[in-house]
DNA sequence: ACCTGAACACCGTTCAAGT
DNA sequence: ACCTGAACACCGTTCAAGT
């Protein structure tokens, strides 16, 4: 990549940041290559999609949650284990509001950029439950993508804000659901 | 109101049903207005906002649902009652693709034409939830407004394609931990 | 190689002008 | 009273033309 490429490749990242952070994941790209004093078009030459454009922002988080997901793994007592990391993967999407519709998408569409992190976050989760599920202290009857289907869930009600002052608390009424056995 | 804005009305109303029907709450309404013959301009006259299109046209199911709350709490167990109007409620949603979103924010919106109706259906859920949290069989550490919230997450999953097969898992799942005592 | 303005086909909002 | 076309300010997509 040409040296002025890539600088306008890490501005348009940057200010992107920013401008999410602010007004969601659906921000106008219009706006966030003003913003970046570029055109749309050098915008979308960089991230052809959306999608492509959140992957390279979040990238870095996937990979944490992921690599939490693996400390997790062999530390604490399976359950505990598991309803932490899934309150971090909640507590994550809420800095970026409107994610989680997207997510929910890209889980099963293997076209999305997004697919391959929700996969891998996907596989994270499952490795926790199956340990809780074989330790006797989680159901048995759901499986990684319930397990991911009710973190979106549980973010998207953080997402609205008539909803959200309610997220923590019905968080908990999930885990315990999630801990019956 | 004169006959042929009442017929342009009724006409509108009856196109809106048929394209939401197909293409969620989001259908363009310059689509909707197109297919009925009128201008947008017009459609936008006897329903000013997406909400008020969206009010008129379910107001019958929001009777029906409460309806239906009024006759389950003289009959069957409290807890049976209960999950059974919480299933009516999430299997509604489903006819209306994206109506979750809207009526998330409408529940706190006072200015939104849903928001009489959203509140109306919470009563009833409350309704139901206190007969069950009296009879022992629901936990008492939810109101109302997670009802609510827990019914708008289950019908937002059953909105996403690629969760949508775990919905009906993913409500017995919930039922169960509000169930639990 | 990389960037960009402009044309395109949409969206909902608003309103002056018509019947 | 009621309706409407048109202007407006947006959106993301596409591409020919520039550096």
């Amino acid at each position: 990549m040409r040296a002025d490429a890539r600088k306008n490749r890490d501005h348009l990242l940057s200010v992107a940041g920013t401008v999410i952070a602010e007004q969601g994941v659906e921000a106008s790209l219009r706006d966030i290559a003003r913003k970046a004093g570029v055109g749309l078009a050098t915008l979308l030459r960089h991230f052809p999609t959306r999608e492509a454009l959140l992957e390279a922002l979040l990238h870095t988080s996937f990979d944490e949650l992921t690599a939490r997901a693996g400390e997790l793994e062999t530390s604490g007592s399976p359950e505990d284990a598991l309803v932490s990391w899934l309150r971090d993967c909640v507590a994550w999407t809420t800095e970026y509001r409107g994610v989680t519709v997207l997510m929910a998408a890209a889980i099963e569409d293997t076209e999305s950029a997004l697919h391959a992190s929700c996969v891998t976050l996907r596989a994270a989760g499952t490795r926790l439950l199956t340990r809780a599920q074989d330790a006797g202290t989680a159901r048995t009857d759901i499986d990684g993508t319930d397990l991911f289907a009710l973190i979106a869930a549980l973010a998207w009600l953080g997402d609205q804000p008539a909803l959200a002052p309610r997220a923590d608390h019905l968080f908990d009424v999930v885990a315990s659901a999630i801990l019956a056995k």
